[in-house]
DNA sequence: TATAAATTTAAAAAATTCTTTAAAAACTGA
DNA sequence: TCAGTTTTTAAAGAATTTTTTAAATTTATA
């Protein structure tokens, strides 16, 4: 994933940049609204985050520009101003989402997800996912074992749609928790387990192949074979 | 897993200490920032965690220095500052993370464990090990001889697991202890041997080549000729 | 070859992990 | 607010895995 950090503060830049390149993103870092505008055009990022206070280029110009030529490119708004006006302003100019200074920096890495993981599941608005007769379609929120529609309930689909992101891979109930509850821990609950259950007795119980297995001491996958 | 902690106040680093322990780590605990430069010098830790008040050296100094000769461990700093600059001097002197006083111990637990699962996917691409006619595939912690699929618990294939990572290399028990236990000593028990024979009974009873050979003496090698 | 050390094997005991159920708590929408 | 739904917590029992124990076997060496 490649992201474009537009900050003049230089020490927050790098701090920024640090922390992103430690989740293993590609950081490039602009100082400047003009620089940025040319380093967004030459390259292909998925993610340009705009600090609003620019020299040359305000942040909200920029904002526009680069959304004019990549509709597709994901904008994080950082800003001092708290103000609604801003924040209008902002989403006006194309923003995908907007963080007030200071931040917690582990609350930008969230949005950075938060923004990567909707993309992500929008981009493939038509690619549904499936295994074997079991289909889910992100965009519509919907699921069909053998043709057959089943409701699911918003944490239920979340927790399919992960585990079919990543079929034929173990995942553990650590990863799960972290990317379907988006928490990093749990002191001692059973949750995962209670919802691996209520998904079983929804797509599995009547039906065939049973398509999700538990692998004692590792976690949980989705696959055909046993 | 060896943990070097730098702290002065000693009430709560024996605190920490002992919660470590009884996570099974190996906690080694400095009181100031000379004698843990001369540890860290001396000792391959894999994680130092760092108060950033110290005697005689500062935590910023400690760190800058520690990473200095040893770029791969994970430094985790403590502190009771709050501020912002001093999260960015922090990182900038190479830690990988930070952690405010006071805290949780759940939460400083959650953050060693955080580095530690990070560390470990850095390398870590996910393409299948194999050796002759095994295949073993980390993702999806399923293991074939000859195509045909075998069984094995968290700990067999974990065992399995390392010694393909190290075929043809003679590994000691207390390497694989070490490795697969994640702990350093055994006081008198044979774990390893009986597990070392689940798999012998799993994946080289019913096939050939032999694949698991015992050196006396010495530890267990994976490899195919005798 | 005899003896001690190291290794293998099997069985049981202990510990952990999973499943399932039920009920409490937290949301949601009328 | 209230009823219905969803989510979380709790706890008991089942299943599986891990560790221990101890005896049998193999290997090294005096």
């Amino acid at each position: 994933m490649k992201i474009l950090l537009v900050e003049d503060e230089k020490k927050l830049a790098s701090f920024i940049q640090q922390g992103l390149q430690e989740q293993s993103y590609l950081v490039e870092v602009s100082h400047d609204g003009v620089d940025a505008d040319d380093k967004a055009l030459k390259n292909d990022f998925d993610l340009i985050i705009i600090d609003l206070m620019l020299p040359k280029k305000s942040g909200f110009a920029l904002c526009k520009s680069v959304r004019a030529y990549n509709p597709g490119v994901l904008i994080l708004i950082l800003t001092a101003l708290e103000s609604t006006e801003d924040k209008i302003q902002a989403f006006e100019s194309g923003a995908d989402d907007y963080l007030t200074k200071p931040f917690d920096f582990r609350e930008l890495l969230l949005r950075v997800r938060a923004l990567f993981r909707r993309k992500a599941t929008q981009g493939n608005g038509d690619s549904k996912l499936q295994i074997s007769n079991l289909e889910l379609d992100p965009a519509g929120k919907t699921v069909k074992r053998d043709g057959q529609r089943i409701e699911l309930t918003a944490k239920e689909f979340g927790l399919l749609e992960y585990l079919l992101m990543n079929r034929n891979r173990v995942v553990s109930r650590a990863d799960i928790l972290e990317n379907v509850w988006e928490t990093n821990f749990d002191p001692g609950s059973n949750t995962v387990e209670v919802y691996i259950n209520f998904l079983r007795r929804k797509i599995d119980k009547k039906f065939s192949p049973k398509l999700i297995h538990t692998v004692v001491g590792m976690g949980y996958v989705l696959r055909e074979g046993e």
